[in-house]
DNA sequence: TAATGGTAGGGGAGGAAATTCCTCCCCTAC
DNA sequence: TAATGGTAGGGGAGGAAATTCCTCCCCTAC
């Protein structure tokens, strides 16, 4: 037990998950909540943090200039007093609590600001002179803090502010006094100046006449900032010594104060964790609700909260140590008897581990009563850490908690206990928050958030989408690929009849418990949770910032720990920008992809590749924006030297290069390359945090072997150097960004060109070594290149023999070209092609032999790796590659292409096979061009109820139905396809799914394609489209003759002729 | 408003523009 | 009712059909 108290004080040790902000007496505090190894919540309030920043100039300016600048604020604190007093409904005189004595007004003049002199550099002007002056400003809170800022940054728009403000002030009433009784009438008059005089408007503040001022670290919120002043890590294990409230502020089982100001209180990070991870809880639920029913109609409505109850919620609840789960359904139960647990289910619905007997029914004769009941669970009983399930936040959130409140709203009873008070303060409400994001690219596009306080919300339906690509994010479609289950059957618009009876409530009971026990399987199995906590770690940043904010603030807090980390050790301080500069569309040139040979290899074609290509390029130039010069001139004019030969230059150039065709490989100097000094002259930040992250990967990695595959710590292992490889790739992307924190195009650009040089530097080498046995680079992309080993360079008797000499080249020729690039890069060989399908650019497959694992067929950017073509295709296409790569057997891949076809055309192919999804990726009316999603798309909007039609974003499935127009007038849904309401276009399927896909494979092997595709005669015709069904017309068809069944069969036979003859290339 | 990783590249589909093909029609030669 | 020569072939005009080119869109590779 890792803790101890007494009457005075105790310390603790637990795990971090969630921070809050509040603000007590006016001085910004925080929460965090975590849990204890034995497993007791926690909450450690942290008083007094005060928030800071720092902006660029000096004590004299702001001697001089302060005195405006308070006079600006008082304005701004006092009309932001007043906003809020409206919003709340204030009752009292309003003028009178601005400009009255001791008023807000009064009040905001006592606002204190706290600056003194600092030193340093902004990270973009890391210059040779003295360091800059700098001067620290520190508020009670964070709202005082960010309007001093806006105040000294944009003094012109809080003039504005003021001016709208004083408006505001002059247009509220004083109320007069009332006349006394039997007062003299003057006597009267004299009280009502008087007390109008108490309440003039004063003067408005004096001109602003300071230029821009840049501020530095202002934005980055106060409980970042103090995390990483404190050393205190996100979600790590954090020691308190505090004191306990008599009057706790949260309903954690502890809750603890920490006042800084008393130095036997502290939070700080705990060196030696018990155990890997806390025993955090994790809830899933899952709500059905009562679609509408239409009197006279079959089909319902969706439900609204407003009109339609909920009728059960389904809970499924584990902790991350025991992993064992429990699933209870809190049920709507309007007749009496009630229902205490639901009889096992049919053996062919048991697919799974899911077993409904043993989920505990909780029944209610009320529904508010049930909503109540599960938010006294989440509450008081099983005190979650995070909330899961399936879409949660854009639906069963919603949907809960404005059922709630609609139904409370009904009892009248302001003292009624509210049911959406979901987190770690009791009487804290949980609110939904519609959020309205615009993206060029995606257009418009409404998300709920919602806040609570003490838990965090985890959507697995969101983390699924951002880590995995797959054809739909149906829940169903998401359990069956993940864990090989299915939902519980049940038809949507029986939902109202099954509500009826009993046997029916107790069958939606089981659905919607197993609903709720899906999302949290998915968790489990694919440590979601895990990988989030730990990425928080790494990068530093809040969970709640993981889950649903973006890459940059990640990048940004291990800059912050960084230069802090230094200021620490006496280095001089560098200050990260606030910048707030327009978004800068240009593009910069990426990477080179070499121009491939294609054909099909037959001899063994290794990839060597750039182990951690970008970090790496970063770290040997020194990539910094403390290092960066504009140019060679700039470097010379500041003292900096460099010649390609010198053994220690003091700056280096990113240059471009020639290699002409069949020519060599030269760089070439040229005044507008980008130089960064070198890491003796200045060592850059984004390098030795890169540094950092490589070797803290590399011992996460090590340190993994210890530990079985699948154990809580091989897991957060395995979670801690994912975490790091994707921190380490983010920060280029972090430069290379249009528009955020701190942009900076250059060093992207030049961290693209120096990958481009070193990997067409690359293929330079690796032909020139080898030339005299022709070895040729077939291919390359960013940081790899495929070279062809000939036979006469790679002998082998057999595969296996082949392969070992293959390797063994690869090594040594990664080896010769490391050799030939700036530390830390490094060529690795990695893998063998044997053989490989090289199409064009990014377009190949390959059986491919990796030392140490298996052999495997990896194929990249053809059609069955892509999410938008029929699965007939992918699963066609696959097996083609399979038989030919794999097998090597040519005919057999023929003949399977043909059976396809014909199946196809006879409508043998499933329709699930049939079935195309694409992304809505904006509104359908910012298409420019019709296509098939969109347009069923706009049909699906028209005819489904709101809720229940596609919303940005959704992949839409759709298959195509026969008839003359265009495609896009053909999409279909594949559920009108299965109720029989129309058919399918299998022609189409043909020419414009099968056809090309399988052509490009072909065609690379024999040479008759074409013949795959004619069919003549077809055993059983059974849908046809409005064309004949014969024969499908290849569309460089021999001219305009009309096919008679004679030509036909003539045809065949010649092409059967033609066949015989066929060069089909050789494999081996 | 608040929040915000990048470029390269294949390929399907629609639609505009450019091109080819076909037919009608007039005219002329004989 | 009365009066009425034909065929071959060049080439322009108009319009249909096929082709090319461009752009949008989606998705993937790295």
């Amino acid at each position: 037990m890792a803790s101890s108290h007494n009457h005075w004080g105790m310390t603790t040790t637990f795990q971090h998950l969630a921070t809050s902000r509040f603000t007590k007496s006016g001085k910004s505090c925080l929460t965090f909540y975590g849990r204890t190894a034995s497993g007791e919540s926690i909450a450690v309030h942290v008083h007094d943090i005060k928030p800071y920043g720092y902006i660029k100039a000096d004590m004299n300016w702001w001697n001089t200039e302060s005195p405006y600048i308070m006079e600006y604020l008082k304005w701004i604190v006092a009309g932001d007093r007043m906003e809020s007093a409206e919003k709340w409904g204030h009752k009292g005189n309003l003028r009178q609590s601005m400009l009255g004595e001791g008023g807000w007004l009064d009040k905001a003049a006592e606002t204190a600001i706290f600056a003194t002199a600092a030193t340093g550099y902004n990270i973009r002007n890391v210059h040779e002179g003295e360091p800059d002056k700098f001067i620290r400003i520190e508020a009670e809170n964070g709202n005082i803090l960010r309007n001093v800022i806006k105040c000294i940054r944009n003094p012109e728009k809080a003039k504005q502010v003021i001016i709208e403000c004083r408006k505001k002030v002059r247009g509220l009433k004083a109320k007069r006094p009332k006349m006394g009784m039997g007062e003299d009438y003057l006597d009267y008059i004299s009280r009502c100046n008087e007390h109008a005089s108490q309440f003039k408007m004063p003067e408005m503040p004096g001109e602003p006449h300071w230029d821009k001022v840049e501020c530095m670290e202002t934005h980055l919120g106060e409980d970042l900032v103090w995390m990483v002043d404190n050393k205190v890590p996100a979600c790590g294990w954090l020691t308190v010594a505090g004191q306990i409230s008599d009057n706790p502020r949260s309903i954690c089982t502890l809750d603890v104060e920490v006042h800084t100001a008393n130095s036997s209180q502290y939070l700080i990070e705990c060196k030696e964790p018990p155990q890997a991870m806390a025993p955090f809880r994790v809830l899933s639920y899952d709500i059905e609700s009562q679609p509408h029913v239409v009197e006279g109609q079959t089909e319902t409505e969706f439900p609204e909260p407003e009109r339609d109850p909920v009728l059960c919620i389904g809970v499924s609840c584990f902790d991350m140590v025991t992993m064992e789960m429990k699933q209870l359904c809190f049920m709507w139960e309007p007749e009496a008897p009630y229902t205490n647990s639901y009889p096992p289910l049919a053996e062919d619905e048991q697919t799974d581990s899911y077993r409904q007997e043993q989920v505990e029914v909780r029944t209610f004769k009320d529904e508010y009563d049930m909503l109540l009941a599960f938010q006294r669970f989440i509450q008081h009983e099983y005190d979650p850490d995070i909330i899961t399930g399936y879409n949660i936040l854009n639906f069963d959130n919603v949907y809960t908690i404005n059922r709630a409140m609609h139904l409370w709203a009904l009892k009248e009873d302001e003292d009624y206990p509210k049911a959406w008070c979901w987190g770690r303060i009791e009487l804290r409400e949980c609110k939904p928050k519609a959020k309205y994001t615009w993206t060029a690219q995606r257009g418009g596009q409404t998300t709920y958030q919602c806040k609570m306080e003490g838990r965090e919300f985890l959507d697995v339906m969101k983390v699924v989408m951002a880590d995995h690509k797959l054809r739909s994010y149906k829940m169903d479609n998401v359990a069956a690929e993940f864990l090989g289950t299915r939902k519980i059957e049940i038809a949507y618009d029986d939902i109202p009849i099954m509500q009826k009876t009993q046997p029916g409530r107790i069958r939606l009971g089981g659905y919607c418990a197993k609903d709720a026990w899906i999302p949290n399987c998915i968790i489990i199995k694919m440590c979601k949770a895990i990988n989030a906590i730990l990425m928080s770690q790494v990068a530093g940043v809040s969970l709640d910032t993981i889950l649903n904010r973006g890459q940059q603030i990640r990048t940004v807090s291990l800059m912050l720990k960084k230069v802090k980390e230094r200021y620490e050790k006496g280095q001089t301080r560098w200050f990260i920008p606030d910048e707030d500069t327009p978004p800068d569309m240009n593009k910069f040139e990426g990477a080179v992809v070499i121009d491939p040979i294609p054909g099909f290899w037959d001899r063994p074609v290794a990839t060597l590749d750039f182990a951690s290509l970008y970090p790496s390029i970063m770290r040997a130039w020194n990539m910094c924006f403390s290092t960066i010069l504009s140019s060679p001139k700039e470097a010379e004019q500041r003292g900096y030297v460099w010649n390609a030969k010198m053994e220690n230059p003091t700056y280096r150039p990113v240059r471009t290069f020639t290699y002409p065709k069949g020519g060599k490989f030269e760089y070439q100097s040229l005044d507008t390359d980008v130089c960064f000094k070198t890491a003796e002259q200045c060592r850059g930040i984004l390098p030795e945090i890169l540094e950092e992250l490589h070797s803290q990967r590399k011992l996460a990695k090590r340190q993994r072997k210890a530990f079985a595959e699948g154990s809580m710590d091989y897991n957060v292992l395995d979670g801690r150097q994912l975490a790091l490889k994707v921190c380490m790739n983010s920060v280029y992307g972090f430069t290379g960004a249009s528009t955020g924190f701190l942009p900076e195009k250059r060093i992207a650009s030049a961290v693209t060109r120096a990958g481009r040089g070193m990997a067409n530097e690359t293929k330079f080498m690796c032909e020139d070594r080898y030339k005299e046995y022709g070895v040729k680079v077939v291919y390359g992309d960013t940081d790899s290149v495929f070279v062809h080993f000939p036979k006469s360079l790679c002998p082998g008797e057999t595969r296996e023999e082949t392969i070992e000499n293959a390797n063994k080249l690869g090594i040594e020729m990664g080896e010769m070209c490391t050799k030939a690039f700036l530390p830390p890069n490094d060529l690795e060989f990695e893998k063998v092609y044997y053989p490989l399908l090289l199409k064009g650019k990014k377009r190949y497959a390959g059986f491919k032999y990796e030392p140490g694992c298996k052999p495997k067929l990896d194929v990249k950017g053809f059609e069955c790796v892509r999410r938008d073509f029929a699965p007939i295709v992918s699963k066609t296409q696959k097996k083609v590659f399979v038989l030919l790569c794999e097998q090597n057997n040519v005919e057999a891949a023929v003949q399977f292409a043909r059976q396809t076809v014909i199946d196809l055309l006879e409508g043998r192919v499933p329709i699930d096979d049939l079935v195309m999804s694409k992304q809505l990726t904006r509104k359908v009316e910012d298409y420019k061009n019709p296509a098939p999603h969109v347009e069923l798309a706009k049909y699906l909007m028209k005819t489904l109820p709101p809720t229940q039609a596609p919303k940005v974003g959704e992949r839409i499935n759709f298959v195509i139905k026969p008839g003359r127009g265009k495609t896009f007038e053909r999409a279909a849904s594949p559920d009108d396809v299965r109720e029989g309401k129309c058919s399918i276009d299998y022609q189409w399927y043909l020419s414009n799914q099968l056809k090309e896909p399988l052509t490009r494979v072909f065609e690379m092997v024999i040479d008759n394609t074409d013949e795959i595709f004619k069919v003549n005669k077809l055993s059983k015709p059974k849908v046809g489209s409005d064309s004949m069904f014969s024969s499908w017309v290849s569309k460089k068809r021999e001219k305009t003759k009309k096919r008679t069944a004679a030509t036909i069969s003539i045809q065949r036979k010649d092409n059967l002729k033609k066949k015989k003859v066929a060069t089909i290339k050789n494999f081996f």
